[in-house]
DNA sequence: CTCTAATCGAGACGGTACGTCGCGTCTTACG
DNA sequence: CGTAAGACGCGACGTACCGTCTCGATTAGAG
């Protein structure tokens, strides 16, 4: 991947990151915005073959055709750049979780959820069972944590402080479970039949 | 922990897995089973204060007292250490819960889960909430799935490999959570419960 | 003295080095005058506080207030701003020396180069016991060589080359003893003495 | 000589430096002694191809044939590893410098100090004319001022300290000079006589 | 009650990766 | 054109752990 001439498009919503340390300033230089990009798309391509925490720096910076020095002016460390990678697409998927809630109906919420996910097969595939996928699952329960804290719990019975976690760990586990299948062995409708019947009749049942 | 005069003796579950290679010959000297227990305590003491990864094999001879180089006297790698204390933990786990479907009633089956693992409150706590869950809940699944191959599917609507790894996850994301609340804030039997309602309304029910 | 609205003049004797590569063309641009003034005074500057060789190209910039890239535009490297500060000095006072010889007496040539000497008392001072000494006493013997070997030698017990070493490194050690010391301590005349006695009973006396 | 099979025993002569922070404890492993000595003979060789400060610890440890990482066991910098090299012979040759003024002659005590000169040819000409040169005279100024210190002025006309600088720099370069000759182009005795006579008619004269 | 072999502590060593720094070149945009 | 701003390749820096190793000291446990 690290020569494509065809970069993956997904990796532009990830923005910049701009902001605080050794970050870049406002996208100016043409080779800071290449070099970025380089080291994109050479993490994803790595994560495809070996895990994450044995995958150095360099091996990012020799797979993106980037000096080794030159990492560090782009992200301070490689769980950043993953976060660069991961954290817009992450919030996203949360948005369509918690959007399930007011969801015509619950069903139809799964099904935006899958066919998002389905949308972006390749990437999520990789982020969720290429090498980051322990470093994913964290990084996913602590943003459904962060905007569960501010909704209603559904029932009494269970805590919700537990429902968030087995919520989210089960949609996660699902969708990495779905993902590691060849494409098309399950359908978009029914991975969301398969969440909305493990979800609705327990986490989300009312009392 | 690590000059304790009274050492742990959930520890001693574990076996001392020599065998292979650096492993001690056949526990003759009572000065290698002592640096075998004096490493196992250190690893558990730091696990309660940092990850498991940024824990180095120096960190732990240094908690244990122990040289340096005699730690590969007993383990090839910290994560070897690491096995040696949860492996037979999980092995016991993991038959239990699979007595569950053999249980006179699932209630209590779980209960009996539950009991086990409130026995042995702290050792799980750490393992699960402590510097190494990730590798734990790995293990776990990993086990699960070895176990599971051999029995029959539940139900249908629930392709019995997904089933596997929401059941698995979800009772160890529980536990976990419930270990993390100070002691008796939940009794067994109410986390028995909550794992029965979770589990006998979705993954385990018939069709 | 970064900030300074007091140039140094005595820095306006060593000229823009200009004619080979990367140095200005000829002295056009207002800004160049500046920028290259303002990194000779903050060499100088430097030099009070540390060693030649620990003192970044970058430190300059930063001390002049001037951008790292322009550095280039006005020296190849940071001896080469050195030089251009140091190198005319040298040459005078190594006319001074040589004249020595022909001066009315010994004495009143030993005089007129300490007094030439005392007038540029800082700069001197900077130079030969700021972070730089070093570099100037090599750049002062090989000025004193080349200018020794076109004149016949003094006597002859004394190999003539040893004699231009001996004779060039007592001055310049003198000297910069002498402006060490407090200014007053010892006069002109003083020195001047000295330098006399030292040399003219042993390096520069006949057989 | 790197690969000497035949290593310089002057080298021995400068003691281990064991004391402080990363230097070896006391000569125990036979492989540190072999590492040690390497790097000192690594650091000569180089001295005679290209001066100090552009010589590299990686340099070093490349002609050495001793990791990088290995340097530090015994050497905070390289100029400590200089030091190591260089401190014993600037101490012995200053005894000398010193025994000069109660030798039964001048002219006896600078044949000393010049005979044992002559017998350490090759590394004094390293140490003084290779690229530690600067260095090495500033060593000998700081040891000779140190030295100085503790005893008596010889005439009121010179202040001793400048009296002390004078002749050590002196000696130094004459030293210097006569090691960058030809072997055998001075004798020893032709050497001390220059030395005497340009000193003991200056600097160390009576009133 | 020795004596021999296992175990240990101490630490040197070659390695690999770390993150930092300064170099000199280059691109970009401004005045 | 001269600058400011700063990305970049480069390569040395010094540090931290890794796992292997050589060394003695000591201390079992078998003769």
């Amino acid at each position: 991947m690290s020569g494509s001439t065809k970069p993956n498009p997904e990796l532009r919503v990830a923005a910049p990151h701009r902001g605080q340390g050794p970050a870049s300033s406002s996208s100016k230089d043409a080779r800071a915005v290449r070099s970025g990009l380089a080291l994109r798309e050479a993490l994803l391509s790595l994560l495809e073959r070996k895990p994450f925490d044995q995958i150095t720096i360099r091996d990012i910076c020799a797979e993106a055709g980037v000096h080794y020095a030159t990492f560090f002016r782009h992200h301070q460390t490689k769980e950043g750049l993953l976060d660069d990678i991961a954290r817009s697409q992450i919030e996203q998927l949360n948005q369509l979780t918690l959007a399930i809630r007011e969801a015509a109906s619950f069903e139809a919420g799964f099904q935006a959820l899958c066919a998002y996910v389905s949308e972006h097969r390749v990437l999520w595939s990789t982020l969720l069972n290429g090498g980051a996928g322990a470093a994913m699952r964290e990084e996913w329960l602590r943003q459904s944590q962060k905007v569960a804290a501010v909704v209603a719990p559904i029932n009494s019975w269970l805590p919700p402080e537990l429902g968030t976690i087995c919520a989210a760990t089960l949609i996660a586990e699902t969708i990495a479970w779905w993902l590691g299948k060849p494409e098309g062995e399950y359908s978009v409708e029914a991975i969301a039949g398969i969440l909305h019947r493990m979800l609705s009749t327990s986490i989300i049942a009312p009392d």
